[in-house]
RNA sequence: GGAGAGGUGGCCGAGCGGCUGAAGGCGACGGCUUGCUAAGCCGUUGUACGGGUAACACUGUACCGGGGGUUCGAAUCCCCCCCUCUCCGCCA
């Protein structure tokens, strides 16, 4: 969330973003609230003062056995005055939180100013779409030719959009995931971490899933459990309420996780095959980083996330997101987009954000300089990359006229060195 | 799931309801001493939110797992919750 004290000193900043990302903005009343506030700070604490002054003052006393039943008398109204402006701080305090909550972070000035994916920038594009002398088929017709894909079963054992692979396929699956975290940690140098699937309220609070996304996530009612959407979830909170060196900075942590999404707003949207499903694989790169430092972190974030399209040999091209088509919490994004010939269009494999200190602040995340005040952290993530489309693109990508699928060369050795997924034995 | 024990500052560890933001120790930092190292001596050593300052200084409040209660006053008494450890049960 954003600091109030920094809206309060970047007004027409702060509106201006949070216009351009489509929201609106209560600023009035946040800032009528926390005037209120203050106020109610300041009068409350010079009451607390007095109190506990006549406090040590009876305690004298009665050391001295001395009487002291008028201050005493004096301590009990008091008391009752301060609970009464305490409680009315609480409810300040509280609706201040909840407009904070549901704002949103505000746009890098970089960031094209757009009202939906129309305003979005292509800054790159890597490679060149295949050119294809059959016509190309899309994945659920090779998926499921090879007998890799079997999205019938998903839908009978979990319901629609639930999808189980078979054979070569589980196993490109596991080759993919094998071979992202090895690239990312041994060339990227980033520390893997396996993080819990189902996460508390607070943690999914603290990364701005909740409140405003709450209906998008799986929520497992007996426990107030809620399952993660992404690993960046538990992964930013494996520093919650932490202060951190100074000198550990940057932190960067890449995590397989499965992914589960209700794609509540998504229902009935006509889409095939298995580009959007409610339960995916990915491989999430977070970092935590010095402010000074973050959008240059931000690009290597998605330099290191392209690499692995790259080594894959798949074509994709980097999108700048624009105001309107940008996450609640995100101050820019860059989307990876993936060319999925048979589908005929570019999907996303990734989406790489810089958060500057928006869930360091409602996560408390900080580092501290020796000898200096503690400061939020900026936190970044990005996927690196997620797991059905990539798979969508290597089969739409290496399909041959046969309706085979050319294995790529860096995950011939997670797969045994097979070379090539073909109709005939199904391993 | 059952039974017991426990949660105090960076760490260890004291703490009669008032003089405890918290003894003592360790560690860290600054200084002195010292041929080097080791040792010794002196001092400093939290966070948040207000006020204040150009920035410091200074100052108020709160914080002894979390929340609530009793009391003029709670680390200390009472209730609820969370977590950790030990034993039993169950289980991949």
């Amino acid at each position: 969330m954003l600091d109030v004290a920094w809206i309060r000193a970047n007004l027409e900043t702060a509106k201006e973003g949070i216009a351009a990302k489509n929201h609106s903005f209560a600023w009035e009343r946040l800032l009528m609230l926390d005037d209120w506030r203050r106020h109610g700070i300041s009068q409350v604490e010079a009451l607390k003062a007095e109190k506990n002054t006549d406090s040590h003052e009876i305690a004298r006393l009665k050391r001295e056995r001395f009487d002291a039943a008028d201050l005493i008398a004096k301590q009990q109204a008091a008391g009752a005055q301060i609970a009464a402006m305490d409680a009315e701080l609480v409810v300040v305090e509280e609706a201040i939180r909840d407009i904070l909550l549901s704002t949103p972070n505000c746009p890098h000035p970089s960031v094209p100013r757009g009202k939906g994916a129309g305003a979005n920038k292509v800054v790159k594009t890597w490679g060149t779409p295949r050119t294809f002398d059959f016509p190309a088929k899309p994945h659920w017709e090779l998926g499921e030719a090879l007998d890799i894909l079997d999205p019938a079963r998903g839908t009978k054992v979990a319901g629609s959009d639930f999808y189980f692979l078979k054979g070569a396929g589980a196993a490109l699956e596991r080759a993919l995931i094998s071979f992202m975290l090895d690239v990312h940690t041994r060339q990227h140098a980033y520390t893997e971490l396996f993080p819990p699937y189902l996460v508390s309220r607070a943690t999914a609070t603290a990364t701005g899933q909740l409140p405003v996304h709450e209906e998008e996530m799986y929520h497992v009612k007996r426990d107030d459990f809620f399952l993660i959407s992404t690993a960046e979830v538990p992964v930013t909170n494996y520093h919650r309420e932490e202060i951190l060196p100074a000198e550990v900075l940057p932190l960067k942590y890449a995590a397989y996780s499965g992914c589960f999404r209700r794609e509540a707003g998504a229902a009935g949207r006509a889409t095939r095959g298995i580009k959007r499903v409610h339960q995916f694989n990915k491989v999430e790169l977070v970092k935590f980083v010095h402010p000074d430092r973050s959008y240059e972190e931000l690009e290597l974030l998605l330099a290191d996330a392209e690499v692995i399209l790259q080594k894959l040999q798949l074509p994709y091209r980097v999108v700048l997101l624009s105001t309107g088509d940008m996450s609640l919490a995100s101050a820019k994004t860059y989307d990876l987009e993936v060319w999925a010939p048979g589908c005929d269009e570019w999907l996303e494999v990734s989406s790489c954000s810089n958060f500057e200190a928006y869930q360091a602040r409602r996560a408390q995340i900080r580092f501290k300089e020796k000898g200096g005040k503690p400061q939020l952290v900026h936190t970044l993530n990005g996927s690196g990359v997620a797991l059905p489309r990539t798979w969508i693109a290597i089969l739409e990508n290496f399909q041959g006229p046969d309706g085979s699928v050319t294995v790529p060369e860096v995950l011939r050795p997670y797969l045994g060195g097979f070379d090539r997924i073909s109709k005939a034995p199904s391993r």
